[in-house]
DNA sequence: CATGAATGAGAATTCATTCAT
DNA sequence: TATGAATGAATTCTCATTCAT
């Protein structure tokens, strides 16, 4: 039991350092001499717990993906109060939020970088990630729906438009200009804004 | 003119050479014997036209990026026809048409990756293909605005709605899945159809 | 302990080997190839020791000045015996021994041929290998001066012209031709009496 | 007779771009791309005058080092002036200034580094350079001489003494520290008077 | 005759991975 | 078990020299 938890720290050690050099720089852009020297280990422990850099890339981006997707869930949840334009508003601003931290920016760089390398990996990011998202936004307009003044037949296709009409620019930007900053309030509030009238008018 | 078409000659096959690896293998996964055997060309001979692998790759890809900016304002051109319908599903699916080639797909997938170790090429990408496609967009619902039937305040939300709507889904399924192949006409109909249809239903 | 002496006997290796290599090729004549097989190492441990060429160079000539200064220094100092001119002689003599060593011309060559490249190099082997040298001399005429018959009111200027005397031929014929045979008994011992007995008509 | 000019002129731009090359970077520092960039002519032409690297090299020194011996001879020389030791200071002093030039140095610099690959051309030096000046400089001792003053029955050892009091500590610093820097007149007068003072006492 | 290209090797440095201790 | 060393190939880039045009 002592050498389990003194192996799994050295493991979380690991995954800590990969993680970070891995989105950091990439996949080839990543020696395993920088990961063993950042995680403060010798290279044997990393190949002890992962057979080679390929197995350590698609670990760590999978384990890198669940909180990402919590945080799109919990994003996308709301606490539904006033009028619906106000709800969708939270909603949007949720999603927009929960969508830009720094390792999620790279995340998703990093996924789509490497998506012919690891098509895997990208198709499970596009499943759990992206569509999982949707589905959660979906539900969460519904319950706005059902409180009245919004005409959903389809859900899953008036998420898809809300998001696609609130992201489509921004998180072009965000991946074409390599920043990681987050978005300025302004800016934010603007694609919302605009995102959620018109939807308003196409579902309202 | 002799000297010139000569040496002309080998720069372009080193340029068609090295488009072609570095859109397949990415940046670090190319290597400069790679391009100069796919070139025909020796290694001195690329390295007399490009100082180092940088400046090759700079200017390939700012080289690439002129066809699929010209596709992708083609793409968004219309000879309007008869309804506001009709006129707006055929941009919409020369839009979808103009970007699912597979270099375009490709080129995008390929900023984005390196975007984060070469910030200059993300960012004229972004202003010339996505921000110039955008323009050429709005210009041309304007035109269909222009014939009645649309309430166009702002061609250019209007016209970064539709995209979205419209590409929003399909687009990050490519780029994350990392398939190449080309959007079945069911598939792109589907989009085009709903994002048309809550399009009208927003400023129609 | 164990480690350390195993890193340490490869360390040793390393700098005997790259010391022999570049003294007799020079800088850019010798290769990390070329040092690693005469090391019987592996290229990887030349680079886990000394992080470039440029660090392992100075590290090794850095060592290697040293025992070329002691060896002056040791040159320098006498038991004193019967008149001054024979202790002058002994002096003479034993600063000639001390330099014609093969090495220590070599690493003069060295020095001179990259001072461009490597001027704190060049700097250190002055300050400590020239100057201290020149430095032992003045003590050491000063205590033959001290039993009589030398006039020294400036020691340090006393051992320069002593020096320059006996060495400036003989020295520049070595550095310029290259040769690192000794020099002949009677050819030494003729420089340095002509030396010694100009000195005593100046200092006596 | 005009292609004659034409091919001699281009030698000549060869020969000045290959001695600046050279002196500055050494031989294997200097590539021949370097020489035929910097006398603005095609790498064939370079091969055309010169079979190899090392030709080019070797006649490129000879060609270097006769304008140097004639300065060293043009500094011995002396107009004999007022009193001995004033004449002395002159000779001492026109030595030091004709060998102060920074291609002097950098050529003395460069040969001593290469005297092991190309000990040919170190005993030219040696000869012309080294030996020739101290010719020169024991003629105008005893000159010099001949006005009364000085004993001189070995004028070359007095000349080896009196160049090597003045020269053995500036030398040997300007050729350790790498500095092709003029000598400050302070300097170099300090050197010159010390040396002269105890060659009066010596020889006078 | 002179330019650009080719050649073929070799430079420094790094990599992923595996032994030996 | 974990460290340093070894391996052996691959990386970018440069070199001296020689063909072709």
């Amino acid at each position: 039991m002592d050498e389990n938890s003194r192996s799994a720290r050295k493991r979380a050690q690991i995954m800590a350092a990969a993680t970070a050099a891995f989105l950091e720089h990439g996949y080839l852009g990543t020696s395993m001499d920088q990961v063993a020297a950042a995680a403060a280990v010798s290279k044997q422990t990393v190949y002890k717990h992962f057979a080679d850099k390929e197995q350590l890339f698609t670990s760590i981006l999978l384990a890198a993906m669940s909180p990402t997707v919590d945080q799109l869930l919990a994003g996308a949840a709301t606490e539904p109060g006033g009028d619906v334009e106000a709800d969708l508003m939270a909603l949007a601003r949720n999603l927009v939020t929960a969508i830009w931290q720094p390792d999620v920016l790279r995340l998703r760089r990093l996924v789509i970088g490497e998506a012919a390398r690891f098509p895997t990996l990208g198709r499970a990011y596009f499943e759990q990630g992206f569509e999982g998202g949707l589905s959660a936004l979906a539900k969460s307009l519904s319950t706005v729906a059902a409180r009245g003044g919004l005409r959903l037949d389809d859900p899953l296709t008036a998420a898809q438009h809300l998001a696609g009409m609130v992201l489509w620019v921004p998180m072009n930007r965000a991946m074409f200009t390599g920043s990681d900053a987050p978005l300025p309030d302004a800016e934010r509030d603007h694609y919302c804004r605009a995102g959620v009238r018109a939807f308003l008018r196409a579902y309202g």
